[in-house]
Formats: structure tokens, C-alpha cells, sequence
DNA sequence: ACATTTGCCTAACACTGTTAGAAAAATTAC
DNA sequence: GTAATTTTTCTAACAGTGTTAGGCAAATGT
């Protein structure tokens, strides 16, 4: 049957209301009000419906972590673009994880945060590993040299994730960090970093 | 009536009770699990009762949140006394910071994690300022000053406590990160800052 | 012995995720 | 076009959650 094309299209369109809708709960009121009647409400179908596109909620929240890390690794790109420098790429890589960390809070604590759902975090986001990939590459080419090792490489790498994740999970819970003071140690801490690897 | 210091010491069991069911439960099984029915069972009492002692669930794991603060800032001070040396001191403190994560993950998952309730964290937990102080002051005497400014001391401390706040959130989510990546980095990263520090 | 306070429990409300099975709608077969 | 079948959707329920109102019974005060 031809009409088999437009069922799988609004099948499709149905999945995707479901995403936006948990989506738009999400960042509005926060993961802990996510719930699969609000969701439901807002799709205007029945709970059940939900459980035919998806296994349960964690599987549908892993689902949004996914669109969380296609949408970083967007803005990574333009950023690394920008620049032919690698130092100068590596800077503004991290300053837009910065600012997508702030731009969505609560996807970024979907992504990163502790206490969420998708914990195991094996492999089954292949997502998380392209933007994990662009910064290894710019620090693998600022080290400058042709093959650089990669347990040097890996070692930068966490060094920047650490400052940078620690410094945002720091001011995502604790809303009292003296102004101006993320900047500087965020800054401080990326061109230290930088300085320790170039040649 | 005599019996009113009977009654009154019973009454702090409870509490007490309530709050080592609700640790325990916490520990054993993660955040998520705890409810208040299976701290009533624990103290055979039913799940009313608890409100009698704490306004709320909330309110509950925030009095456990100050247990960890508690139990950190003396393993700190241990760390602390151990050496004479600034930089000494100060090493052992943050390893002993890292330490404490992972021997009461949940018990820091609480504490520092993103997601849990306790997300307000005004100045409700005094004793989230203990551990901060101490690292403070030693910070600055590694300085040297008679007077160290306020701002230099409050970059550093962030600076270290976002290092390694973020690295073990790193690994407390991700149980993938490499053999001995973690130790390097951490102690890499802390003699880094301190040399930045010392005169 | 009676009155009052205290301690504790039962029952309920309004939620949550999830599932089984009935009803309705669309599709296919004749 | 009607009948059988498949697909889609819903209703109802289960077991769990935090929290509260109201009542029973035991301990206390007079």
C-alpha cells in the first residue's frame, strides 16, 4: 500500500511530538516534573501510546540526551571554525561548552549530571563521543608533534573536562559564586592548560 | 516530671533512627530508593511519624547532607595535621576530598550532586563552610602575605575544587575512564595550581 | 477517677511508571 | 459491499510515591 509511506511519516511525527513535548516539560519545569501523563497530556494521546514509540522513560529521556550532544557538537564545530589557530580553537571549544551549559541548564544536567537516569553510559550514546573527538584532535595538533601519544593526549583532555564540567556543576547547584570569578578561573584554567601542552 | 528527660531521650532516638535507616537505605540503594514508607519500616514505626521529626523528605536529606559535612571535615583536618608544610597540607587535604567521594559516593551525591533536591544551598548547611574554610586559610599562608586578598584565595580554591569536584563526577558518572588517568591528572593538576600559588 | 495532652495509626488524596485487555478504527479479503 | 483481520487507541488497574486529616488509645496532669 502506498498509505504504508504516510502512516510511517505520521508514526514518525509522532515520535518526534513526543521528544519535543518531553523536551519543552524538561526545560521548563526541570527533569523531576517530567512525567509520561504531562507528556501524554500535551500530545494529546493516552499514556500507553508512548510505551509504542518508546521502552519507558528512561529510554525516551536517553533519547534526549542524544539530541543534547548533536546540538553541542553543532556549536562546537562553528566554533572550532572560526579559527586556524589550535590554541585559539581549543579556547573557544570549551568556552561554547561553557555557554551551552548555561544556554540549557537542564539539558546539560540530562547529559552530565549525577544523579540522572542514564547512568550506565556505556556506548549506547555514540553522540557523547563526537564532541569527546573534536578536542582530542585540536589537542592532538597542538601538541605539534606527528603522532602524538595518546595517554598525553587523554590526560589533557580530562584535565580540561574536569576544570570545566567542576566549574559548571559548581555554579549550576551553588547560585552565589562571586561575579566575574568564572571567567577569570574558566580562562585562567583553559590557557593554562594550553600552555602546558604546546611545544 | 523526671520521665520528661526519659521522653526526651527517646524522642532524639528516633530522630536518630530515622536519620541511620535513611543513610542506610541511601547508601545501599542510591537516593532514588529512598522513600519514606521503607524508612518507616526500618524504624517500625508508619510513615506519619516521620513528620513528627522532619517537615519533610527534603528536609530529611538535608540533615544528611550535614552528616557528610560533617564526617569530610574531620577527615580533613586529620589530612591537615599530618604536615607541617603548606603545599603538604594542602595536597592531602584535596586527596582526602577525592578520598571521601568515592568511599561515600552516595553520600557525596548528595552533598555535591546536580540533580538531588537539595539544590537551594543558601547558607541552610553551615557545615558545607568547614571544609571551604579550611581550605582557605591554608591556601593562604602558602601565599606568604601578611594579608592575602580575598580574590586571589577564592580563584585558587575554585580553581582546585573544580578540578576535582569535576573529575570525580566524571568518573562517578563514567566507570570507563583509563587505569591511573585519574590519580595523574589530579595530582598533576594540584601541584600545578600550588606552584601557581607559592611565591 | 476524670480530663487533657501526647503518640501513633488508619485511611485517604493526588500523584508516579507501567501493563493487560477491551474497544474502536483502519485495512485487507472475499 | 460485507466479513475477517490487523492495527491503533483507550480504559482500568497495579504497585508504588509524598503527604495530610482525623481518630483511637495510652500516658500524663489534676
Amino acid at each position: 500500500m502506498a498509505s504504508a509511506d504516510r502512516k510511517q511519516r505520521i508514526k514518525d511525527e509522532t515520535r518526534q511530538n513526543i521528544l519535543d513535548a518531553a523536551m519543552r516539560i524538561g526545560r521548563a519545569e526541570g527533569w523531576q516534573a517530567l512525567s509520561m501523563r504531562k507528556i501524554a497530556d500535551i500530545i494529546e494521546y493516552t499514556p500507553p501510546v508512548i510505551y509504542e514509540y518508546f521502552a519507558n522513560k528512561e529510554a525516551l529521556m536517553l533519547e534526549l540526551t542524544k539530541v543534547g550532544y548533536r546540538i553541542l557538537a553543532k556549536d562546537m564545530k562553528i566554533a572550532r571554525d572560526k579559527h586556524q589557530l589550535p590554541e585559539k580553537q581549543l579556547e573557544d571549544m570549551w568556552l561554547t561548552y561553557w555557554n551551552f551549559a548555561f544556554a540549557e541548564k537542564e539539558l546539560y544536567q540530562l547529559m552530565f549530571g549525577i544523579e540522572v537516569n542514564c547512568c550506565v553510559w556505556d556506548n549506547s550514546v555514540p553522540e557523547a563521543e563526537i564532541p569527546a573527538n573534536m578536542i582530542w584532535e585540536v589537542i592532538g595538533e597542538l601538541t605539534g608533534m606527528e603522532n602524538p601519544p595518546e595517554d598525553l593526549i587523554c590526560k589533557r583532555y580530562y584535565t580540561f573536562w574536569s576544570v570545566v564540567h567542576g566549574l559548571i556543576s559548581i555554579n549550576l547547584v551553588r547560585q552565589g559564586v562571586p561575579e566575574g570569578m568564572n571567567e577569570e578561573v574558566l580562562k585562567d584554567a583553559i590557557t593554562g592548560i594550553i600552555r602546558s601542552i604546546k611545544p
